[in-house]
DNA sequence: ATTTGCGCTGGAGTGCACTCCACCTCCTAC
DNA sequence: GTAGGAGGTGGAGTGCACTCCAGCGCAAAT
């Protein structure tokens, strides 16, 4: 070891760079409970070893995918003890079910809007427009087309 | 035509039902200008046409993957006419491109959290448990895994 | 015709996740 | 030593997207 005594003083600055969190959010998620393994230095400044940054980006990892804070806390604060490993297993798991869920859903959603734009460039193609993406009131419009009663629809 | 008239009476009920959003935020999403076909019966209830439950579906599509409501009030008041169509596309296409990011980083976060349960399975199949996933206080635990200073990772 | 209840409206209230602020301390540069 | 700035704390404030509510009218059932 040559001089394995480095301390790499990782200050909340560079964390918040590093991840994308606002120093105010890390603040607020090591109150919450969320942060763990943050150190403090001499000063009492805030000190992340890097087992606290690869946590934090766990903690973005389950927040992005929509799980409350509370979850995260609950989850979080399980003890280390192997009684606890079920249930954080558990709860991973059914953490990726959910992601798994949310990659249907945004296919789904994807292929909607697909559709309209194709379904846009169609009408666009006759100069057509059609009830389904009609709006309120256009103001500044010609009033280019005023749909008279045309309700003869096909489906979805 | 045998009866075509028939007025189908869609209610705000049924529609509730149909999309799963709750008869308030159906109200308060029209009272935002984010539903525009919506009529009125004689007695001055909500009434649904085909075209305004499809259309309510791409509302869906468009809260469901991240648009604020502000915005989709912004494409839902452009005009019908051609000046709009542009615009109009650009925006799902903006979206489309948008739900595609999301995708990708699902698929990330996803990989994150299954390397993090193989990475449990693995430790519980030895009885460790490492200081990435060790918490804060585990009170009713036996304090099982107290880690000393052990900082000598890999990475990630 | 009366009861029962659904639906309407405007406005107030809620929950969540931050974000901002004032005031203080500590550290660094000069 | 001193000035300036980064960082710390507790608490208040904000923005968004609903959600709840009181008071009322219309409707369907009896």
């Amino acid at each position: 070891m040559t001089d394995s005594t480095g301390p790499d003083p990782v200050g909340i600055r560079a964390v918040s760079e590093l991840t994308g969190l606002s120093l105010d959010t890390l603040r607020w998620y090591e109150r919450e409970g969320l942060l763990p393994l943050v150190e403090r230095s001499d000063g009492g400044q805030r000190r992340y070893p890097p087992a606290a940054i690869r946590f934090i980006r766990l903690v973005q990892v389950l927040r992005r995918t929509g799980m409350p804070v509370d979850d995260v806390r609950d989850f979080v604060q399980m003890g280390s003890g192997l009684e606890w490993h079920g249930a954080r297993t558990a709860l991973l798991e059914q953490r990726a079910a959910a992601i798994e869920e949310q990659i249907a859903q945004l296919h789904q959603d994807l292929a909607v809007v697909r559709e309209k734009i194709a379904h846009h460039r169609d009408l666009q193609q006759r100069g057509l427009d059609c009830e389904d993406e009609i709006a309120a009131a256009a103001p500044h419009s010609g009033g280019a087309g005023q749909r008279p009663e045309t309700n003869g629809d096909g489906h979805a």
